[in-house]
DNA sequence: ATCATTGCAAATCTTTTGCACACCA
DNA sequence: TGGTGTGCAAAAGATTTGCAATGAT
């Protein structure tokens, strides 16, 4: 919430945006934590934790809540996508499309609000979540 | 997770439900609990989450996690609408129009996932934050 | 030298769960 | 009666924070 007035630029956060340079994407802190473990094994979570909201802040990364109940990290210099994603086992797949339509693109800035970003998911089930789901009836 | 065989109608159960029913929505736990205590101040908030997780499953509430990191819960018998979110006070409202182009709509529902609902919001700053905004950074 | 950042551990917050008892069908 | 639901309290999981030491500028 409270923005630093001079960031610095140290190993530990030099290392966390490198995981996201790599192509990673929608990663979970934990996930961020063990990539970044092996550049720097005695990194800590705190850390990692207090650099994605930094990185969040100072808009390098996009922080979003998944239905797992984790936030997910990626970077802003990603192209522009919308996530599928698995009510079963919490995957998640990009998709290029954007669904906005002119005349709603209208409304997102009004004098009332001022939009910053927009986000669009599908939820449902996966190849892999469906087939079990379907083993699981047939044996019960 | 796992569906029970024979849900039951209580009068918990009930009272969750009816405070859905009064317009209520995007409603987090703890004020779904709060509302509850006004007809059954003996309810514990156990019961509330099981019976929130209960009703998704069963398809009455949709479930959904904002950015304060807390889910929220909406009856599926409101009218199909999208949110506003602002990213300063956390403050959600409803927009009526619906994104989804048709050539999106065919993407949905494929051999490998099986669609079941989409989400689309909007963030950005409300009214009031972005006048706290303004004021901190004319004192500053 | 100054002040942001770190590591560690403790604390916080939301949500889940174990258990004994109560209740619906 | 049998299994589901409840209240309570403890546990779990994700994230935040206090503090003294470290490091960047």
């Amino acid at each position: 919430m409270t923005c630093m007035q001079n960031p610095r630029s140290t190993k530990q956060r030099r290392a966390i945006m490198e995981v996201f340079d790599r192509q990673k994407s929608h990663l979970a802190a934990e996930e961020v934590y063990q990539l970044v473990r092996n550049q720097l094994p005695k990194i800590s979570l705190g850390t990692v934790y207090r650099n994605l909201e930094a990185l969040s802040q100072q808009g390098d990364l996009q922080k979003t809540m998944f239905p797992d109940g984790k936030a997910r990290y990626e970077g802003t210099k990603d192209e522009h996508h919308h996530h599928i994603v698995c009510i079963g086992c919490s995957n998640i797949m990009d998709i290029s499309i954007c669904p906005l339509k002119p005349e709603v693109k209208e409304l997102l800035n009004t004098e009332d609000f001022e939009a910053v970003y927009h986000r669009f998911e599908v939820y449902g089930y996966c190849k892999d979540c469906r087939e079990k789901e379907k083993a699981l009836k047939e044996k019960g």
